[in-house]
This record gives structure tokens, C-alpha cells and sequence, in this order.
RNA sequence: UGGGGCGUCGACAAGCGGUAAGUCACAUGGUUUUGGUCCAUGCAUUCGGGGGUUCGAAUCCUCCCGCCCCAGCCA
């Protein structure tokens, strides 16, 4: 049922929709996914099966699954098995109508037959360079063939020894006479068939003539009774051929539609380049966790769920986009946050010793196995005198925000202790730190504080004795670049070297020893894991990161490096600002961060008073960048008649976020002080220039 | 100087002459034994640009600008 949840609206529904009012195709709608079997199907094939499956279901019609396997010399068995697979994993059902435009092979010759007849085809002896030579070009119509005007009987005649096998490869084909005058090059007598001497996988031996996609794709659509031919949107300039091919005939005629195809950043989606990337093994096979295909998309632990879910949402339109790979990645962390188990595993081990912890002592403590489903239960975890913890929860200089494990610093264990770094044990030689020591407050059992005590940090943990090792595959965006294809040059140059990172020392917790969840688990803290369809065997267990866990610390830390003097923007506004240069600094302001305070000269191009605001002035200010800047600062009461301030040099805080206030936009602030009272704007004597630094 | 399409927030995307939905991203607060989740708040005075029609235009007309696709015996 469809009820529920609004159904997308799209221009492709509408048109169903306003058909469906029109009482075309008596009601009925009828869709396909039409692959061709000669890659692997990716995320962009999911959103095109989504849509034809999808409206199928909506309007209680149907989608059949057809191969359009009319090029023998791409097309493999492996492909197929592997569409039909991926089809069928996203969950959706063609019941018995799994079929093949090879099927046709023999009904299209007729209707063949008939066009030759109506002195529509003809047989064409042009070489593939000559029939290129007479198309023309974009801009100059296309010359006619001399075989143009064949009889009708002896085209026919050609037409069936080609079927025959008595022409070589290349040596006649077949063309549709339309029109070599039209701007439309598509209609400049197109090729229907092609002698090709290969082997096709389903047919075998018996056909050595091909169809052409133009000529095929609309009959198998009309015989099939489809009403809607969903397509992308290169497809657009055949229309008016499938229109023709069909009104010549008679036939049934569905409606071709075309959308956008998905483009996803950090990624390629073409078969071409796909396959580029399989063949010079730059992965590990189309499967690779790291491909945008549906089965490398599964072997990294993505759910059918999360791919139909992001087809849905980012919706079907006819304009080119760039869908940005963060929304596929919310959707499987939204699924997997709600079903997924949760489970502790320490990615990259350190030793944590428990100093007042009974040497030979096991506590079997409980876990919840999903805080999003209290259906789900607890398991029981080991806690012992030696644990690992991840080396990233413990940091000797801590920077600032930083609030895991530090010396002398409390945290909990989840589900355990708290426990108090006592001791830091460091390699000698290298200096690396090798192990902690702590000591943990037995009334703490199970994470609380009687006392009420609280700890800032929580932290996933594993007892040595009873961990299981297992390795972890981290991954990283394909690419290194939102659009690999932009720019022209080599997109294989463009490919994240740091793409895959194997962790060859986990640690994780026993319940993992066997793991049984269909759709993988949440370690904790970390983020979504899946037991490596390929190489994961017990006792040797291999995990697929399926995706992190949202992670608000490594941007506060990446924020800190990137843009310290952020930090002194507070809430100061331009009229703050002016009166602050006499008043103590907030407290939360160090002599650190005045440092990094950007002052330099900018030099007044105009000022003005703020209508509606007693106490600000508009300045436009040349801070030695290509745009002045505007300043809105609260020095009126100084300068009454602002137009002296033009001309004349001033100091400007440049590196504050720019504040938005009701006249607009302030860009930096003003330096301004004074004393008995009077408010001054700083200002410079001297050969100063916009843009000069101030020490 | 050919033809076919397309331009609405950083990324998607509704809107169909009555005064700019939603999602992701981002930001800020709250809750929290996952710096996760969840909740709240903010985020396009404006729809590629200019003219015009209209009481009223993202929606209609017009001119311009920009981007994509087409010269396979591939699909």
C-alpha cells in the first residue's frame, strides 16, 4: 500500500497523472528498466530503477525487467546474473517478466521487412567512414547515399542475404530513409542493423545481423505494451526517431520520458569509467566497498532501505545536478541508527591497566544493544584488570574542548567505571605511549556516580583478555575532488590515495566473535561495520566501514586549527567595538587570541550616518582587497557630520565573521577610543596604505 | 552562424498568476552513560539578467546571458 507518506511529485507522475485523465492506454500504466548487460548497475541505475519500480507500484501497474542486449560484443552472462542480483536486492519484483529484447530479434526483422517494403529502408553499402561523411555536420545537412534508391525488391532481397550471412562484417546495413536534410542528426537515414559475426550470449550463433538501439528500443517497448519509456536525458534527440519508427509501423506507441541522470560528488558514475577503474585494478572489482555500484554499495553495508530512501529524496527533474554524497550518507546512517546493534570494538588499541582492579577477576556487565530499540535487549560485556581503550580517547597535552582521557583526568567506561589516569607508560626509546594506568571507583559500577560526580566524556572500551581481533577496512570518498570529470584532465589523477585504510589490530568485543547481524553493527563512538562478504571468515574476521558516525569533535578540532581568531568575534557588534577599546576584555578572551586579531589600515571611501539608528555610521572601507568592505560602527556621537572620516586612514579588525544587522551586512569592525569622554576613531599619520598590517 | 534541453538557498527540490514547501549541509542552544541519536531555533525580501503584461509575476510575453547533450555500423 502507498498510503502514508506523500507520494513524490515529480513532472514525470504529472504526465502520468494528466494521461491517466486523458484515458490514454485505458487506464493502465506500464514501465521498464531496460539495461543493457555490460557492467555492473551503480547507485545511478538504483535511482532509475526506483522511479520505473516505484510508479509500477504507485499506480498499481507494472515494470518489467528487460535486458536490451542487442550488442553482443559487450554484453556477458556475468552481467546479467549480476543486474538481476542487484534488482532484486533493492527489493523489487518483475514477477515473470524478466525478459530480453533478444527475444525480439526475430519479430523486429519482420517489421524490418515491412519498412523495406513501404520503401521506407533501404540497404546501404557505405562504409562506416563514408556513411560518417555524409551525415555532415552540426551545422551542414548530410548528402543523400547512392544506394538510397534501391528497389524495393532488391533491398529486400539484400536485406535477407545479410540475414543470411553471406556479407561480411561492415559491408551493408541497413537504414531507415528519413531525412539527410534534418537538423536533427539522429533522422539523417539512421542504421537499423549492422552485420556483426559474434556470438551473442542467449542467441548464440543464429543471428549475425544486430539491431541498433534507435531501431530496437521502441519496438520492445511496443511490444511489450509499455506505455511510459523512461529514459535519460541524452535520449532526448531520439524521441523523434522512436516516434517514427513506431507512427510508421502503426504499433502501439508509448510515451518516451527523459530525466537527469545522478551525478553523486566525490565519485564517477559511468560504466566506461567504472570499468576503467576495475580493469586497471585501481579496486578490488566492481564489488569494491569504495565503488558506487549497488554490490559495492552492499559489500560495504549499505541496506536496500537507505538507497530507495535517497532515491526518494533526491527526487527526479530535468536539470543537470550534482548530488552531494553527504545526503546518501545521512540516509544509510538514519537506517542503520535505528536497526543497527550497537557493540563496542577499539579500532587502534591502547593498553589501559586498572591498578586497584583484582588481578584475576571478570565482571560479566549489561550493555543495551540499541538505545533506539528497547525491544532489543541487553547482552552481557567482560570488564577485567587489563582493557584496551582507542588511542584517540587518550591525550597527554590535551588541546583545549578536549574532554576524554588525560592525566589525572576522570571518564566512564561505558557501562563499567569511572576510572583516573594515574600514570602514563611510554616506549623509551620512541617515546610512544604503550600503556596507561589507571584506577577505577568501585562504587561506580555500570557508569553512574552515587555522588552524583559527573564525568565529561564516556568511553568505548574492550577487556584484553577476552577480545577478539579482527581487521577493519576504513573508507574515504573514491576521489579527492567533488567532480573528477571537471577541468578535463586525467580523473584517475584526481583518485583519494587515502581512500582505503586497513586496520589490521582491532580489538573488539566477544559477542563479535560470531557475528550474525543482517545489517552489521554500530561500534560505538566509531561508527556502521559489516563482515566483509569477500574475505570475513571466523576466526580471521574482516569489517567494512560502512559509513562513520557523525563526528562533532573532529570539527571543533579542524575548526580550532583552521580559524582560531574566530574565537574573538563573540558577540561584539561594530558598536561594541568602539566603546570596548576602553573597557576590560571578556574573560574568555586570552592574550593568545588578541594576537591573532588581523588589524591592518583601511582607508575610508565613504561614511555616512544609518537612517533609523542613532549611534551608527555606514563606512565603506578599502582594506587592500578587491572588494571594499562595509563597516556599520556606533561612532556617531563623534563624528556628527560623518564626511570627515572619507579620505582618512583608520585601523580595521579584518578577521571577524561578518555580522548581519538590519541595514545590512558588517564586514569588520573599526578601532575607536578615546578618553575624558571623547570617542575618537584610531587613525594613522604617516605613509600608510589599505591593506598595511598593524603591529 | 544547426538542433534539442536546462537555469529557484552551499547541494538536491517543490512551486503551474495571489505574494518562496521540504530534505541534506551549515550554525546556535537543550537533552544525553555514544562529542551518536533526538528536540528547538536560525539559514532565498527573492527565483540567471533586463524590459513588458497585470491590482498582483518564480509562474505569462520578450530580448539577453550561462550551462548540458547531439556528427557510433554503442546504449
Amino acid at each position: 500500500m502507498t498510503t502514508g507518506a506523500a507520494k513524490p511529485h515529480n513532472f514525470i507522475r504529472q504526465i502520468i497523472d494528466d494521461d491517466l485523465k486523458n484515458g490514454r492506454n485505458g487506464g493502465r500504466v506500464h514501465t521498464r528498466f531496460p539495461p543493457e548487460p555490460n557492467g555492473y548497475l551503480h547507485i545511478g541505475h538504483a535511482k532509475s530503477i526506483c522511479l520505473n519500480f516505484g510508479i509500477a507500484e504507485d499506480y498499481k501497474g507494472l515494470c518489467n525487467l528487460r535486458f536490451d542486449d542487442t550488442n553482443p560484443t559487450k554484453e556477458e552472462d556475468e552481467y546479467v546474473k549480476s543486474i538481476v542480483e542487484d534488482v532484486r536486492w533493492l527489493g523489487f519484483d518483475w514477477e515473470d517478466r524478466l525478459l530480453y529484447a533478444s527475444d525480439y530479434f526475430g519479430q523486429l526483422c519482420d517489421y524490418a521487412e515491412r519498412l523495406i517494403m513501404d520503401g521506407k529502408a533501404y540497404v546501404c553499402d557505405l562504409s562506416a567512414d563514408e556513411i560518417r561523411e555524409y551525415r555532415g555536420t552540426l551545422t551542414e545537412p548530410g548528402k543523400e547515399s547512392p544506394y538510397r534508391d534501391r528497389s524495393v525488391d532488391e533491398n529486400l532481397d539484400l536485406f535477407r542475404r545479410m540475414r543470411r550471412g553471406e556479407f561480411a562484417d561492415g559491408e551493408k546495413v541497413l537504414r531507415a530513409k528519413i531525412d539527410m536534410a534534418s537538423s536533427n542528426l539522429n533522422l539523417r537515414d539512421p542504421v537499423m542493423y549492422r552485420i556483426l559475426h559474434a556470438r551473442h550470449h542467449r542467441t548464440g550463433d543464429t543471428w549475425c545481423i544486430y539491431p541498433m538501439y534507435d531501431w530496437a528500443h521502441g519496438l520492445e517497448d511496443s511490444i511489450e505494451g509499455i506505455t511510459h519509456s523512461i529514459c535519460t536525458l541524452e535520449f532526448e534527440d531520439h524521441r523523434p526517431l522512436y516516434d517514427w519508427f513506431l507512427e510508421q509501423l502503426g504499433v502501439h506507441h508509448p510515451r518516451q520520458i527523459e530525466f537527469a541522470r545522478l551525478n553523486l560528488s566525490y565519485t564517477v558514475m559511468s560504466k566506461r569509467k567504472l570499468l576503467e577503474l576495475v580493469e586497471k585494478k585501481l579496486v578490488d572489482g566492481w564489488d569494491d566497498p569504495r565503488m558506487p555500484t549497488i554490490s559495492g554499495l552492499r559489500r560495504r553495508g549499505y541496506t536496500p532501505e537507505s538507497i530507495r530512501n535517497f532515491a526518494d529524496r533526491i527526487g527526479v527533474a530535468k536539470r543537470d545536478s550534482m548530488v552531494d554524497i553527504a545526503l546518501l550518507e545521512h540516509c544509510i546512517r538514519e537506517d542503520l541508527n535505528l536497526r543497527a546493534p550497537r557493540v563496542m570494538g577499539v579500532l587502534r588499541p591502547l593498553k589501559v591497566v586498572i591498578e586497584n582492579y583484582p588481578e584475576d577477576q571478570v565482571e560479566w556487565l549489561d550493555a543495551v544493544n540499541n538505545p533506539e530499540d528497547p525491544a532489543s535487549g541487553v547482552r552481557k560485556v567482560p570488564f577485567s584488570r587489563e582493557l584496551y581503550i582507542e588511542q584517540e580517547d587518550f591525550r597527554e597535552d590535551p588541546p583545549k574542548k578536549y574532554y576524554r582521557l588525560t592525566p589525572g583526568r576522570e571518564v566512564r567506561l561505558r557501562y563499567a567505571y569511572f576510572i583516573t589516569c594515574r600514570e602514563v607508560i611510554k616506549n623509551p626509546g620512541t617515546g610512544e605511549i604503550t600503556e596507561l594506568r589507571c584506577t577505577y571507583d568501585p562504587a561506580t559500577r555500570g557508569g553512574d556516580s552515587p555522588d552524583n560526580r559527573r564525568v565529561k566524556a564516556t568511553l568505548h572500551w574492550v577487556s584484553r583478555a577476552h577480545a577478539v581481533r579482527a581487521e577493519v577496512r576504513l573508507y574515504d570518498r573514491l576521489f579527492t575532488v567533488e567532480n573528477p570529470l571537471a577541468g578535463g584532465g586525467d580523473y584517475l589523477a584526481q583518485l583519494n590515495p587515502e581512500s582505503l585504510t586497513i586496520l589490521k589490530e582491532c580489538m573488539l568485543e566477544p559477542s563479535l566473535e560470531d557475528p550474525r547481524s543482517p545489517i552489521g553493527y554500530q561500534f560505538e563512538r566509531q561508527g556502521y561495520f559489516t563482515p566483509d562478504s569477500r574475505y570475513s571468515r571466523p576466526g580471521s574476521l574482516v569489517f567494512n566501514q560502512t559509513v562513520s558516525l557523525k563526528d562533532t569533535w573532529a570539527r571543533i578540532e579542524q575548526k580550532e586549527k583552521q580559524e582560531p581568531g574566530k574565537m574573538i568575534t563573540t558577540d561584539s557588534s561594530g558598536t561594541e567595538v568602539a566603546s570596548g577599546a576602553h573597557e576590560p576584555l571578556k574573560p574568555e578572551i586570552s592574550f593568545d587570541d588578541f594576537a591573532k586579531i588581523d588589524l591592518r589600515v583601511g582607508m575610508v571611501l565613504e561614511a555616512e550616518p544609518v537612517e533609523g539608528a542613532k549611534k551608527l555610521i555606514r563606512l565603506l572601507v578599502d582594506v587592500g582587497e578587491a572588494k571594499p568592505r562595509q563597516i556599520f560602527a556606533g561612532i556617531r556621537s563623534a563624528y556628527p557630520d560623518p564626511g570627515v572620516l572619507v579620505g582618512r586612514p583608520v585601523a580595521v579588525v579584518a578577521n571577524l565573521a561578518p555580522r548581519k544587522m538590519s541595514f545590512g551586512l558588517s564586514e569588520a569592525m573599526v578601532l575607536s577610543g578615546g578618553s575624558d569622554g571623547r570617542l575618537t576613531v584610531v587613525t594613522f599619520d604617516g605613509d600608510v596604505r589599505p591593506g598595511d598590517t598593524i603591529t
